[in-house]
RNA sequence: GCUCCGGUGGUGUAGCCCGGUCAAGCAUAGGGGCCUCUCGAGCCCCAGACCCGGGUUCAAAUCCCGGCCGGAGCACCA
C-alpha cells in the first residue's frame, strides 16, 4: 500500500474546502450580454456610503453578465438640486467604478453612458399627453391637503372624471404657467380604493417654480419620480432597475404607467440599505452638522461620505471589495466600521511605509552612548530598505503612555537605535542607560524621535461625528518629506492619511 | 392601522427558487499559539448560528400553514 493511501485511511475527514470568494446570485432573467443596469443618483448632495451600494450592486451585475451600465442623473426637483452635486458624484463614482475594476476584474471599470434626465422632459410631455388622451390621466387642482385625505380615505373627486378635452386644456394651461406651484397636477387614473395607497390616482406631473441647475426656467411642470424612472428606463433599454427597498411600493405604480403607456417592461429589483453602525448616514442628519460647524464639512473623515471616507484613508477598492463582500441582499444592513477598516488594512498593509510617531512626548536622556549615531529603521517588514536617522544629542523623545508604568530596571528597546534600561523616572524625563547587552529578541520595543531633527506634527483621531481626539507629538525626520494624501503605518499607532502639511497633520484611518 | 419585504454564529453574508452532497461555507469581531526590531498585521488552531410551533416527506435551513420578531413604505421628494 502507497504511503499516500495510509495518510488517507489516518487523515479521512477533511471536506474539501468550497471555492474562495464571494460569489454574487443570479439576477432574474439575465442572460449573459443582454443585461443593461443603472445608477441613478439624484445630484441633491454629496454621496454616501449608501450610494456607494447603489452605484456598486448594479454596476457589478452588469459586468458580470457583460452587459451595459448607465449613470442617469434623476435630476427632476429642482428645488434641492445644484450643479456642484453633478461632478462631486461623476467624481466619486469614477474613483470607486476604477477601483472596481482593478479589485475586482470587472471592466470596463466605468458607466458606459451617461443621461441626465431633465434632458428628455420634452419626451415625458408627450408621453403625459398621451395618457390623457387615453383617458388615463387627468388634472386635478385640488389642494394638497384634500388630496392626501381623500387618498387615505380612498374618496374620487370632482375632476377624476373631466372629459379629456378639459383635461387637455387644464394640461396646457399648466405648462404655459398659468397655475401655481401647487395649485394643479397631473394625475394617473387608476383606483382610489386599491389597498396600496402610494397606487391610488398617483400625482405624475406636478410645478415646481425653482430654477433648474442646468435648464434654468425653461420647465415648470416636472415628472414625478415614478414616471420618470418608469420612462426612462423603458426608453434607456434597462433591463433590471435596482433601488432600495423603500421604494418596493411603487413597484406597482411603475408597472401600471408602464403598460398604460405600452412601453417596454423591465425586471425591478430591489436591495436593502446599510447603516453604519451609530454614524448617520443620511443627508439630513448630516447637514446641520456640517452647517453648525460641528464638522468640518461634507469631507469631514469622520462621516461616511465618500469623500469623508477617502479623506480619511479608506481606499476606493476597500469599500468596493466591502460591498461585494456583503452582497445585494435585501435585508437591511448594519455594518461596523470595524469591516471596512479590516479589508483596508489588507490593502494598506503589504504597501504602505513605516514611520515612527511619538505622541505625548517625554524626554529620555540615554547614558553610555556615543553620538552623534545613526539609527537603521526599516521601511517595511518585507523590505530590505531602510531609513537612517541622524541621532546628534543623547536625548529623545518617548510617549508618555510608554513611560507610565516604567520602574527603574526595566529594559526596553528604542527602535532601530539601542536597548536600554530605565534608571530613574520622572513627571518630564526619563532617565535611561545603554544596557550591555543589546538584545533585540524579548524586550519591548517602542518608537521614537530625536531631539534635534524631530518633526512635530498631529494626528487627528476620528471618534465618532460629534468628537474627535488630537494628539501631537514628535515624528521622526522623514515625516517632513511626506505629501498630502500620502499614506503611511505610525508604527504601534495605526494607519494615517497626511491631511495637510502645514501644520504637519494626518488623520488616523484605523488601526 | 394598511401594503410590501425579511428573519442563518456577537456582527455581516452564502445556501433556500430546483429538499438529501449542510455534522451549514466565507468575512469580521472573540480566545489560544507561532512569527516579527511596530502592530490591534501575517500564519496556524479553537469556540460560535438555521426565530418558534405544527405539517408534508424516507429525508427540511430549504416546501406548506400559523405565530413571533425586525425593516421599509403609506408626499404635488427621490
Amino acid at each position: 500500500m502507497p504511503p499516500e493511501a495510509l495518510k488517507e485511511i489516518a487523515t479521512p475527514p477533511k471536506r474539501e474546502r468550497k471555492p474562495q470568494g464571494r460569489v454574487w446570485p443570479p439576477l432574474e432573467g439575465a442572460e449573459e450580454g443582454n443585461v443593461v443596469t443603472r445608477v441613478a443618483p439624484e445630484p441633491n448632495g454629496y454621496p454616501t456610503l449608501g450610494h456607494a451600494k447603489g452605484l456598486l450592486v448594479p454596476f457589478i451585475y452588469a459586468r458580470i453578465y457583460k452587459g451595459k451600465f448607465l449613470l442617469r442623473f434623476e435630476d427632476t426637483n429642482p428645488r434641492v438640486e445644484r450643479l456642484e452635486f453633478y461632478d462631486a458624484i461623476r467624481g466619486e463614482f469614477s474613483r470607486l467604478l476604477e477601483a472596481a475594476e482593478r479589485e475586482l476584474g470587472l471592466s470596463p471599470g466605468k458607466w458606459d453612458e451617461e443621461i441626465i434626465e431633465s434632458y428628455h422632459i420634452p419626451k415625458m410631455y408627450e408621453l403625459a399627453e398621451r395618457l390623457i388622451k387615453q383617458g388615463d390621466a387627468y388634472v386635478c387642482t385640488c389642494p394638497a391637503e384634500k388630496v392626501r385625505q381623500w387618498r387615505r380615505e380612498g374618496r374620487e373627486c370632482e375632476h377624476r372624471d373631466q372629459p379629456v378635452e378639459v383635461n387637455l386644456e387644464l394640461w396646457e394651461r399648466m405648462l404655459e404657467g398659468d397655475f401655481k406651484e401647487g395649485e394643479a397636477h397631473l394625475r394617473l387614473k387608476t383606483d382610489m380604493r386599491h389597498p396600496n395607497i402610494t397606487m391610488r390616482d398617483p400625482g405624475i406631473f406636478r410645478i415646481v417654480e425653482a430654477p433648474h441647475p442646468i435648464h434654468g426656467d425653461r420647465f415648470r411642470v416636472y415628472p414625478v419620480y415614478d414616471f420618470s424612472v418608469s420612462v426612462m428606463d423603458s426608453l434607456t433599454g434597462v433591463t433590471h432597475a435596482f433601488r432600495s427597498k423603500e421604494f418596493e411600493p411603487h413597484v406597482e405604480v411603475q408597472r401600471t404607467i408602464i403598460r398604460k403607456l405600452g412601453l417596454r417592461e423591465y425586471h425591478m429589483v430591489q436591495f436593502g440599505r446599510i447603516t453604519v453602525e451609530g454614524i448617520p448616514l443620511s443627508k439630513r442628519y448630516i447637514r446641520p452638522l456640517v452647517e453648525s460647524g460641528i464638522l468640518e464639512g461634507w469631507d469631514d473623515p469622520r462621516i461616511p461620505t465618500l469623500r469623508g471616507l477617502f479623506r480619511r484613508g479608506i481606499l476606493p477598492e476597500a469599500i468596493v471589495r466591502f460591498f461585494h463582500e456583503l452582497g445585494p441582499s435585501k435585508v437591511d444592513a448594519t455594518v461596523n466600521m470595524d469591516m471596512l477598516a479590516a479589508i483596508n488594512r489588507k490593502l494598506l498593509d503589504p504597501k504602505v511605509p513605516r514611520y515612527m510617531f511619538v505622541p505625548d512626548p517625554v524626554r529620555a536622556v540615554i547614558e553610555g552612548i556615543d553620538t552623534p549615531v545613526e539609527a537603521r529603521v526599516q521601511i517595511h517588514p518585507d523590505s530590505k530598505e531602510y531609513r537612517t536617522i541622524v541621532v546628534e544629542e543623547p536625548i529623545v523623545y518617548i510617549s508618555k503612555s510608554d513611560v507610565e508604568g516604567l520602574k527603574a530596571g526595566d529594559e526596553f528597546r528604542l527602535r532601530g537605535l539601542a536597548t536600554v534600561r530605565v534608571r530613574s523616572v520622572n513627571p518630564d524625563e526619563v532617565s535611561l542607560i545603554l544596557s550591555q547587552e543589546q538584545k533585540i529578541k524579548g524586550v519591548k520595543i517602542i518608537q521614537w524621535a530625536p531631539l534635534k531633527g524631530g518633526v512635530p506634527a498631529r494626528v487627528f483621531i476620528p471618534l465618532s461625528p460629534y468628537s474627535y481626539e488630537m494628539l501631537g507629538g514628535y515624528g521622526e525626520p522623514a515625516l517632513a518629506e511626506m505629501r498630502e494624501g500620502d499614506m503611511a503605518q505610525m508604527l504601534r499607532m495605526g494607519f494615517v492619511r497626511l491631511d495637510k502639511r502645514k501644520p504637519l497633520t494626518f488623520i488616523l484611518s484605523h488601526r
